[in-house]
RNA sequence: GGCCCCAUCGUCUAGUCUGGCCUAGGACGCCAGGUUUUCAUCCUGGUAACACGGGUUCAAAUCCCGUUGGGGUCACCA
């Protein structure tokens, strides 16, 4: 009978992501993790993190490391598993195959006679399927062997083991977000289990690793929903419980396929390069086939997600990935951090342009000294807070401010008519920039804020009739861009002497 | 092709289970206006959708059937 209590009376819940070393960390699997753990915190369960790495040929611990640490960055936490301690062996398939955990259940089944040596060639394996294709039937295998039950050596071999599917009728199971599902359970054909006695495959281990790690809810992308009949027919083989399964629905591209390299970047390593926050990037992936019940609230910070997270309101539906969506929500991420907080994350990327490099290394970040390369000039954590400041409520992603910053930290260079405010004449203009310099020229380096600057030049902006024929000349000669912060953010952050430096160089340029 | 899943603005979605409050709401994007020396932020307004066809009903985005469309999956990968 078909169990539709997502939780029933005193059950243990203990979810598990299984991802295969096999890439580095996608979106989708990162959005799998990130229900499951959902889950998991919103009813007080477990969550596992399992490495199924039994394909030997295609793991890597490159990409189990990346893995780790791309949820690490996420904070999606597990209970169990990598780094943490587990109760039901280890946590890598890899480890579990060599304690024997599968080969106990493998040769139980060739005992029982539920599972069966197969030798057919790749090549008899083809035809059979393409001959099925023509017939318009279902393509699997029917197997020939599976009654022989081989005990010659050589055949063993060259074979791989199969379950004995003798299922007539459907395959039914319910699905907490899809409803009642079903398979023609004779469609399954006799479908592989492993490659030897010690070589399992996938949806075995799963089958057992499930049982064994008394796993409770099955939350995994819709890609999989064709490997549960399978799976249930070998739980019911070995008399394990079924857990109750929740497929979600899957992240698409733009054109609605399944998202994939194609589509742009899919990796959470990359959008963290890109200077995505791992909060942001945790609330738009939350977001992504799930809803609040208050559909106005997307701006939500993990607490809050966990706390309104129910699997009812999960999406049955695709999801494309909006990447500027996920800007916006970046940028207000970005705006909502401590200058301090926003200075400390952008540093990296001001390292690896070379705008900046740390002089004290190894002194504690706000204590640290920096050399400019462009400019030649030594200065400190609190200034480059200052130049963070600036373009906080400018940037999207963390790797904008460097290029927004650069004319800061070099030399510019721009065309002289982008001076001109409006229709104002040289003449005037060259008179505003020198009255500006000797303006300048007076105010104390210890005075030299943007306040304290504000406070004297406004006045005599307001006096010329419009302030912009100041304001938007003094702007570019000190940006040299047409769209820039304003300008007493900008001289306080450059100084007294580079700010007269650059006044000195567009009144040059008019002569 | 077999099997399975899905279907509201361009996108994420509310509303669907428990028909009427929906002349379909919000957010991103886009457009216009306001604020500002510029850009950005911010504020205001606008744009735009129930795939189609049949039923059922006094009443359907909501229930039923069909059609179309899209997707997933069919390994000695996971």
């Amino acid at each position: 009978m078909k169990n539709k209590e997502l939780l029933s009376k005193n059950e243990t819940i203990r979810v598990r992501m299984a991802p295969s070393p096999t890439g580095s960390l996608h979106v989708g699997t990162a959005r799998a993790a990130l229900f499951n753990y959902l889950f998991a915190k919103h009813y007080d369960g477990t969550f596992i993190l399992r490495i199924e790495d039994t394909d030997t040929e295609r793991s890597d611990e490159k990409w189990e490391k990346d893995i780790i640490e791309g949820l690490s960055w996420l904070q999606i936490e597990w209970d169990e598993g990598p780094g943490k301690k587990g109760t039901y062996g280890p946590y890598r398939q890899s480890e579990r195959i060599k304690e024997g955990i599968y080969t106990k259940y493998i040769e139980k089944m060739l005992e029982e006679g539920s599972a069966f040596y197969c030798w057919h060639t790749k090549e008899e394996l083809q035809k059979e399927r393409e001959n099925q294709q023509e017939k318009k039937e279902a393509p699997r295998h029917l197997c020939g062997y599976r009654d022989l039950h081989t005990t010659d050596e050589e055949k063993i071999k060259q074979s791989i083991i199969r379950f004995k599917n003798e299922t007539t009728g459907p395959v039914e199971f319910y699905d907490f977000v899809r409803g009642e599902v079903s398979f023609d359970g004779e469609n399954l054909g006799d479908f592989s289990i492993a490659k030897s006695i010690n070589e399992p495959l996938y949806n075995f281990a799963v089958v057992v690793d499930d049982y064994e790690m008394k796993v409770s809810h099955v939350i995994r992308g819709e890609d999989h929903i064709s490997n549960t009949p399978r799976q249930i027919v070998l739980q019911k083989a070995l008399k394990f419980d079924i857990p109750k399964f929740i497929h979600l629905p899957l992240i698409l591209g733009t054109d609605k396929s399944k998202l994939s390299k194609r589509h742009g970047a899919t990796s959470v390593g990359e959008y963290k390069d890109m200077g995505y926050l791992s909060e942001a990037l945790f609330n738009f992936l939350s977001l992504l086939g799930w809803r609040p019940s208050e559909d106005e609230k997307e701006l939500m910070p993990k607490d809050e997600i966990i706390k309104e997270f129910t699997v009812e309101r999960i999406q049955q539906a695709g999801a494309v990935f909006d990447v500027e969506k996920l800007s916006w929500m970046n940028g207000q991420y970005i705006r909502n951090l401590s200058t301090e907080e926003l200075a400390t994350k952008c540093m990296p990327y001001f390292i690896d342009k070379n705008l900046i490099e740390i002089k004290n290394p190894k002194e504690n970040i706000s204590d640290a000294k920096f050399k400019i390369p462009g400019l030649g000039t030594e200065r400190d954590f609190e200034w480059f807070k200052g130049v963070v400041a600036m373009e906080q409520e400018r940037i999207k992603k963390l790797d904008e401010i460097t290029g927004v910053t650069e004319f800061l930290l070099k030399d510019i260079d721009y065309e002289k008519s982008l001076l001109v405010w409006k229709d104002m004449s040289v003449e005037e203009l060259k008179k505003i920039l020198s009255d500006l310099n000797v303006i300048l020229e007076e105010i104390p380096k210890e005075n030299w804020n943007k306040e304290n600057l504000r406070e004297i030049i406004m006045p005599k902006a307001e006096l010329t009739g419009s302030r912009g024929k100041m304001l938007w000349p003094l702007r570019v000669a000190l940006s040299g861009k047409k769209a820039s912060p304003g300008p007493f953010e900008i001289m306080e952050v450059i100084g007294k002497e580079e700010s007269l430096n650059r006044v000195t160089q567009a009144h040059k340029k008019l002569v």
